[in-house]
RNA sequence: GCGCUCUUAGCUCAGUUGGUUAGAGCGUCCGCCUCACACGCGGAAGGUCGCAAGUUCGAAUCUUGCAGAGCGCACCA
């Protein structure tokens, strides 16, 4: 028997051994495995895209499981001879990473991204995205992640970057991408606008101040944004209002805070009559709704008021003011001119921006628009339907399957969703212009063209990972043999803004899904089940937690009783407590290798031991069925039970007195039955604990491959 | 407002299509250094499965109502 088992296991000097060992056997990749006869050519396909960290820094413990989850599945279907393909990248995560380097330079050279030009903080983005992808691929490797990592991919790189100005060329000439005025969500902060799902709200008391335009204005008006009425050009109140029935149509001049107003009233049946005065002032340029109201009654959408620094732009005393100043002044003004009727305290719900908490500036911008709910070309659907489609008929499968409905109810309010981004990391949109030409897709040749401003946004490329990932669009053999990819594997609060923009994407470029089932992980939470935050002190570091207890400690703790789509919790004790299960799996292990040294592996089995083989071969028709279906959770615990509690408790116990008796049929059986349990319980383990089982695997007399990795999954 | 989920042992959670005395981990209590393992072994206590009604031979599991917790979407000026 080895030395090494005289020890107690230790994980840190034996983890990082082997995955060095797995990936000079280049068994992580499926051409290899053919190659040397692990594989059949012809058989069957597995492939999952590893959903590509965000390069801003260090992944967490959500990434951890998400890796556990997905290696189990891999190395599930590998060691079942499936032709597995898991494929590793990182998110260039466009908004987020710059920010972070912004704050950055800012708090470290007082300088802001205009100081440093659009060409200088590109390279300082792509220095620490360098760093920062070199750690996330360190930390993916410690997890023991099975990643072929000949196949690595960033959201960025020249052909990632080449499959989005394709697909955004078709969609332009499909008539689907277009370039509009529309209000959008500004972030002051981050200088950029950001889309719905970018935003948080936040509950907040706001007053509610009642007032007039002037003397002579007849309908008094509630706000919460007084500072914006200088830029109102009307009223808008319910058509079937009884109180201002007869001011419909009319106009009004006015003089408010220094600045010249025009108003006209309007009716229109989306106000309220019951909500403050039942009549809404119309502020186009800063309100949405507004915007929708003022076009439906021509009214003005030029009369702009705040700029993209939440500062005024109108002559007189509001002038260069910031919108919060602006507001106190005009309610001094409306105070002393009797023009305030009341003030009240009302509830809210404040736009901040997610990456930023910057309160978000409704403005007009000419922007990038995906329209969804037009007809897609030759396919007589539009695109809001074949996101629908797939997951409606069961094509596409979502574990677990509730969000199947939060999936539905939120795509059928999907509104046209804005690409394009006012920051500078990212896929610049690909759209040139001279004059009144313009050009789509890739760099016209000639003089004078200069192209837009503006990049994409982030979910605009990772929307294509699935097959940009496999080459597209070159037709690749990848693309042939591993598209559609049979899983994703993802927290579910990425649901909306990434598992439907793939479907989006993958339906429109290929007219296919992009993956048969969705497994939704849920939020991995601290022992007291709090999110995880830096500024909380409560994260786990991965790497941390692998360097005291182990990465197989790690993913037990993970993976056990931890069901789709649920939020868990994890501490130390958790992890503790499974790299105990590790040692006691080493102890069992050398009881097992120490006491049948010298076992013959044909003699007959007895009756008892047929039936304890027979236990386990049940056991393992249970798990196999658990992992097709997606029940990991229970696959893991009921390994984890019966190492300890049947084969350690029992088997070993009851072989102790047999082992050293005096029958040597009995005790030749009981050898091989030992040899071979341990041999069953290794395989079956070693998805979701894959270190310790390779290494013990290695001294057992039962190995048929060189590697656990590519060995047979029992029956 | 629309939608989704949860409520099971002190704590954290399982319980697959309704079927024998409801499970695990951690914790608690008692006893053990037994020649694989004290990162261990043996044993024990602990639950009217949120409440109420219904369907059923039978409900933690299905239906309805109520109470509490969480989440998503929309959003009123």
């Amino acid at each position: 028997m080895p030395e090494k088992f005289l020890q107690p296991y230790d994980p840190t000097t034996t983890e990082s051994r082997i995955y060095t060992e797995w990936e000079k056997s280049g068994l992580f990749n499926p051409d290899e495995c053919v190659k040397q006869g692990v594989t059949q050519a012809d058989a069957p396909t597995y492939s999952i895209m590893l959903p590509p960290p965000n390069v801003t820094g260090r992944l967490h413990m959500g990434h951890a499981l998400m890796l556990a989850i997905e290696d189990i599945f891999i190395r599930y279907k590998r060691m079942r001879g499936f032709r597995t393909l898991w494929v590793p990248g990182t998110d260039h995560a466009a908004i987020a990473t710059q920010s972070v380097i912004e704050k950055q330079i800012k708090k470290e050279e007082g300088k802001n991204r205009h100081d440093l030009g659009r060409e200088e903080l590109l390279k300082r983005i792509g220095t620490f995205a360098t760093e920062s992808h070199d750690t996330i691929v360190n930390q993916l490797k410690t997890m023991g992640a099975s990643l072929d990592w000949s196949r690595e991919a960033f959201t960025l790189d020249d052909k990632r970057s080449h499959a989005v100005r394709t697909v955004f060329k078709q969609m332009f000439d499909a008539g689907l991408i277009y370039r509009g005025l529309r209000i959008v969500n500004w972030d002051p902060k981050g200088q950029t606008t950001i889309s719905d799902d970018e935003i948080v709200y936040e509950e907040r008391v706001a007053k509610l101040y009642t007032f007039r335009y002037s003397k002579d204005f007849p309908i008094p008006v509630a706000t919460t944004r007084p500072e914006t009425k200088v830029g109102d050009v009307g009223v808008a109140v319910h058509p079937d209002d009884a109180r201002y029935k007869e001011f419909i149509g009319k106009e009004y001049d006015a003089v408010f805070c220094d600045v010249p107003i025009h108003l006209t009233v309007v009716a229109d049946k989306e106000v309220d009559p019951a909500f403050g005065t039942g009549a809404v002032g119309l502020t186009p340029a800063h309100s949405k709704i507004d915007w929708d109201i003022a076009d439906r009654h021509e009214l003005s959408h030029e009369v702009i008021v705040i700029n993209e620094y939440a500062k005024m732009t109108v002559a007189g005393r509001l002038e260069g003011k910031k919108t919060t100043e602006a507001r106190d002044m005009v309610v001094e003004w409306l105070k002393s001119e009797g023009l305030l009727e009341k003030e009240e305290d009302t509830k809210q719900n404040i736009a901040t921006a997610e990456r930023t908490g910057g309160i978000v500036e409704p403005l007009p911008k000419m922007q990038w628009f995906v329209e969804v709910n037009k007809e897609v070309p030759g396919r007589g659907k539009t695109l809001k339907e074949l996101m629908l489609d797939p997951v409606r008929s069961g094509t596409i499968n979502i574990v677990p399957e509730h969000f199947e409905k939060t999936y539905v109810h939120w795509i059928e309010n999907l509104r046209d969703w804005c690409i394009s981004r006012q920051i500078w990391y990212g896929h610049r949109v690909p759209v040139w212009y001279k004059g009144e030409e313009i050009a789509v897709g890739e760099e016209p040749s000639g003089e004078g063209w200069t192209q837009d401003e503006d990049t994409l946004d982030t979910w605009f490329s990772s929307g294509l990972w699935t097959f940009s990932t496999l080459g597209w669009p070159e037709q690749t053999e990848d693309l042939a043999r591993y598209h559609p990819t049979d899983l994703l594997e993802t927290g579910y609060d990425i649901l909306f803004f990434w598992i439907a923009r793939m479907i989006l994407m993958t339906e429109f470029t290929l007219g296919t899904i992009p993956f048969k089932t969705v497994y939704l992980h849920g939020l991995v939470r601290d022992a007291q089940g709090r999110k995880m935050s830096k500024s909380l002190g409560n994260n786990l570091d991965p790497l941390d937690v692998a360097a005291k207890f182990g990465a197989d400690a790690a993913r037990m703790a993970l993976v056990v009783g931890n069901t789709p789509g649920t939020d868990m919790r994890i501490s130390e004790e958790k992890i503790r407590g499974y790299s105990r299960f590790a040692n006691k799996l080493w102890n069992i292990s050398r009881f097992i290798l120490e006491s049948t040294q010298n076992a013959d592996l044909d003699t007959p089995l007895s009756a008892e031991d047929t039936e304890l083989l027979a236990a386990i071969e049940t056991l393992t028709k249970e798990m196999t069925t658990d992992i097709e279906e997606f029940r990991i959770y229970m696959a893991a615990e009921k390994m984890y039970h019966y190492t300890w509690h049947e084969l350690a408790d029992k088997i070993i116990e009851e072989s102790k007195p047999i082992l050293a008796g005096s029958d040597a049929i009995a005790r030749a059986s009981r050898a091989r039955l030992l040899v071979t349990l341990l041999d069953r319980t290794l395989r079956l383990l070693h998805p979701f604990m894959p270190f310790i089982t390779e290494e013990i695997y290695q001294s057992m007399p039962t190995k048929d491959s060189k590697l656990l990795i590519v060995a047979k999954w029992p029956k």
